[in-house]
DNA sequence: GCCCGTTACTACAATTTCTGTAGCGATATC
DNA sequence: GATATCGCTACAGAAATTGTAGTAACGGGC
């Protein structure tokens, strides 16, 4: 098992959480949730350089959530998809709370 | 309602994948799952450095998900709560997650 | 009054991370 | 050979974060 900045620890939730708490990589997640994206477009939807998207992706690539199909584009994993379908929900409850401040 | 940084759009996921999306920004949320905190108990907990961690704070209050108890300490707020229980299965899945890597 | 501990929080230089722009090397199409 | 798309890299400047020290306010004990 790779470990994770900051998780010394070793709990999983804490390198998850850090894997996550970088900047653009729930954004990059989130942006994967409906079809396979190619990398440029990737970087152009979320307006972050092209070296941090391809720093993250690796990341998140090495955690077994994203990988690249040569064909199609950057996609989620079987684990990716997982992960994907808790955070669904903040579609929804981000909508309540925009409303509420 | 404040804009956040890199919520151009204005579409309320965008905001908060933002704002969550910072450093040390889930991994504070998620230290505030059980009970108050101190601020420097806090910073200990997640050892970041105290600008970023009164930073994130203050943020995350703006945001109405944190909010500070004088006799407590730092709590969630209700909708900091609530979306705390959105987050809550990720334990569980992170667990799933580090064996299968 | 005065020391002591605790609170949240700030100042600031050193370090790390990210951005913005340009470009590379491979592959495919004409 | 020219042109385009693909993932990805180089690199200098800008921004975020760290690490350390310290401030100001409050509440005991003495």
């Amino acid at each position: 098992m790779k470990r994770v900045r900051g998780s010394r620890s070793g709990r999983p939730i804490m390198a998850l959480l850090d894997l996550l708490g970088r900047r653009w990589a729930l954004r990059l997640v989130w942006e994967l949730r409906e079809e396979p994206r190619r990398f440029r477009d990737l970087q152009a939807a979320i307006g972050a350089s092209p070296t941090i998207v391809n720093t993250r992706l690796a990341e998140l690539r090495e955690a077994g959530l994203v990988r690249l199909d040569e064909a199609a584009g950057y996609r989620l994993t079987e684990l990716g998809e997982e992960l994907l379908r808790l955070f669904l929900p903040l579609h929804v409850w981000a909508g309540k709370w925009a409303k509420s401040i």
